[in-house]
DNA sequence: CAGTATCCTACATGATACTG
DNA sequence: CAGTATCATGTAGGATACTG
C-alpha cells in the first residue's frame, strides 16, 4: 500500500500507471515528443478530444511534473507545452509500448474516417 | 484512426494502452511475471480487487492473448493463470515504468495499513 | 486562441450473495 | 476453490455554451 498525495495505491506499479491512467494522458504525451505544441495543434491532432478534457489532462500533467506550459503574453494567446526531462523519459516508455504492438499486430486496420 | 474488434482507437498507442486500460490489468500481468498463480494467490496478494473485477479482467486478459489459463480436472478446483510470450513482452515494459517511477520517486511513503 | 462552467452519460469498479 | 449474478456508485469523458 502506497499513500502518496491523499491518494492510495496497492502498488508501485499501480502508482507509476496513474500519471498515465485514462484514454489520452500517453497519447497527448507522446504528441508533444518530437516538438513543443500549442493548445488547438494538440486538440486538432489528438482527434476527438474535447476542449474540456485537454485542458484538465493538461493541466493534471503539468501537475504532475510531466509536461511545461510556457504562456507568451500575446494577443491573441499563444501558449506551448513540451516536455520535462521526467515526461521525455516516460514517453520513451510509451514508445516502446507503441512497438510492441506493431511486433504483435503490423497490419492494424487503418478506417478511412478521421 | 484504428477500428480493431469494433472498437475505436485515435491512433497505435491509444490501441496499445488499451491492453492495459483500468486500475488492474498491469497489476495483474506483473504478479504473474515470475511465475503462474491461481486465482485466490492473485485475489489475495492484489490486495484490494474484488472477486468480480478479477475475473473479468482475467478474461480479457486471456481474449487478448497476454495470459494463459489452465484449469486442472481436481476437486477442489485448482485454476493457473501464466503470462504468454506476448504478454510476458508486455510486461517487461511495465517493469521500466515501475523503474521510471523508482527514478523519479526514490522514497514512497508505505502506508503501515497492510 | 486558450481557456472555464454546466450538465449529462457511460462505464469501470465495488459490495454482497449465491453456485458447481 | 473458482467462479457468476445483481445492484449500487464514483468518476472519466462528452456536448455545449460562454469569456478574457
Amino acid at each position: 500500500m502506497i499513500d502518496y498525495n491523499g491518494k492510495n495505491y496497492v502498488c508501485r506499479l499501480d502508482f507509476a500507471m496513474d500519471f498515465i491512467r485514462g484514454k489520452w494522458k500517453a497519447v497527448i504525451l507522446c504528441h508533444l515528443y518530437k516538438k513543443p505544441k500549442r493548445f488547438l495543434e494538440l486538440q486538432r491532432i489528438t482527434n476527438g478530444i474535447s476542449q474540456k478534457v485537454l485542458n484538465e489532462k493538461l493541466k493534471e500533467l503539468e501537475l504532475a511534473g510531466l509536461i511545461h506550459k510556457i504562456a507568451y503574453a500575446e494577443v491573441p494567446p499563444k501558449v506551448e507545452y513540451s516536455l520535462t526531462t521526467e515526461g521525455r523519459d516516460l514517453t520513451k516508455i510509451l514508445k516502446e509500448m507503441e512497438n510492441w504492438s506493431i511486433k504483435y499486430y503490423p497490419h492494424l486496420e487503418v478506417s478511412l474516417i478521421q
